[in-house]
DNA sequence: TAAGATATTTGATTTGAATCACAGTATTTT
DNA sequence: AAAATACTGTGATTCAAATCAAATATCTTA
């Protein structure tokens, strides 16, 4: 049943969902009919910040990011989310306002679930809502990374940290080492770092220079000696 | 029955921790047993990055600060948490050690679950769950403001924001001005905006100047101009 | 595949915050 | 209340990253 899934034309799909995957084949069933899906092209805008939202968003194909423009002008990204990722989970409580805005990457497929559909399903099945917490706990961890890399003055240490991340979320081992697909452009990896692009440009240079990673062209970059990358980012200890 | 509650010594407290705020008498009575107390004294270390967690801890009374140190040596704080806020929740699913050091900033009284009893809980009254999703959003959206504001060149901007969340969370409104009542020294605010603490002072001292704050002691200041504090963080537009 | 459009790198300069050093102030402690 | 100790503010200097300005490289698409 799984190979008639293709980008979510099937119904199943949602069992790669990883808040659902703990659910049977009878309770996705009973599912499906609840969810809405889109497509969007890559550069279009999913969601503004500040849009009133009801909907839990879940990608099943591709890759989005979050952002929020600063006072000055400037674009601060949030999130890289991909495949099995959702958002606009704090607009199903609390806030009604999204508080950012998420652009498609590339071509992307989402299924939706709107706020009454989502309380049904979260009261009827308790291991939902188990996942969720345990997912917002992972995220949670991977911005208080963020927050303290943010604090250390290093910047390498902040690059370095970003490089493992894409490492873990998009990279193919190769026999040469490990290739990074890159989901953001160097002006949008500084904008995850709040850094200048050309900081970034020379600093990734360094790295080259010292055959930690070698840039294969703009979107990839093979990881030589990620033991490297690990203490810079300071994992080590 | 609330009157003979001082300092969580008697077992209704828990009402006024918001992710049980929403049982009844009863089922609060039957959470009681499961609760074990704790007190701490001013700098006592509660739990140390790296620890082995089990359970769910909850502050009654007091505050504290949860802060991871940097490769290279620094302090960064990544929360202050005060009563009603809850810590270690990502040790009772995925991660199994603290990814934090939290310390008592005065004398402090908690309330904590172990991961079995929370369980148990949880799975009875979903809206445990729905609480904790609720409050683990807003937090998010907390750090998502604050990784947002880091990315944020201007060093103002981030002062602004965190005096704005001191004013919400630890202020009094007095004829003069917001008083606010900072649960951290220069020292503990510069480590959690991730700046030299002579640096803050520099900043303080300007706004001061500004006549948008006036500092009454170490721990006191008065906010005379929130608006331009908003300004500052950027929240007006 | 070549031209146009984008994106990236590199160099020179400026700027703002870190650091160092110390003086001045508060808080404890006895 | 005085002394000890910890905390905070200010000045001088250094340094790392931002900015400005081209020059290259890379991607697109006709």
């Amino acid at each position: 049943m799984n190979s008639l899934c293709h980008y979510c034309q099937h119904n199943l799909c949602i069992h790669r969902v990883p808040i659902f995957s703990a659910l049977n084949q009878e309770a996705l069933l009973s599912i499906v009919p609840l969810i809405q899906r889109h497509r969007y092209s890559k550069g279009e805008l999913i969601l503004c910040e500040g849009d009133a939202v009801d909907s839990l968003m879940i990608i099943n194909h591709g890759s989005v990011k979050a952002y929020r423009i600063t006072p000055d002008g400037r674009e601060q990204i949030l999130y890289v989310f991909s495949e099995g990722d959702f958002f606009g989970e704090a607009n199903l409580f609390g806030q009604q306002k999204a508080n950012y805005s998420v652009e498609a990457l590339e071509e992307v497929f989402t299924c939706s679930l709107t706020k009454e559909k989502f309380e049904i399903l979260i009261r009827e099945y308790t291991e939902i809502a188990l996942r969720i917490i345990e997912e917002l706990g992972r995220r949670i961890s991977v911005m208080e990374t963020s927050l303290q890399s943010m604090g250390v003055r290093s910047i390498n240490a902040r690059i370095a940290a970003l490089l493992l991340e894409y490492q873990d979320k998009f990279s193919v081992v190769t026999p040469e080492g490990t290739e990074l697909h890159l989901p953001l452009s160097r002006e949008g990896m500084a904008n995850s770092l709040g850094i200048a692009r050309e900081t970034l440009s020379r600093k990734l240079g360094q790295l080259e220079t010292k055959r930690i990673i070698r840039t294969l062209n703009n979107k990839t970059m093979l990881v030589l000696q990620p033991e490297s990358l690990q203490k810079l980012a300071g994992y080590s200890e």
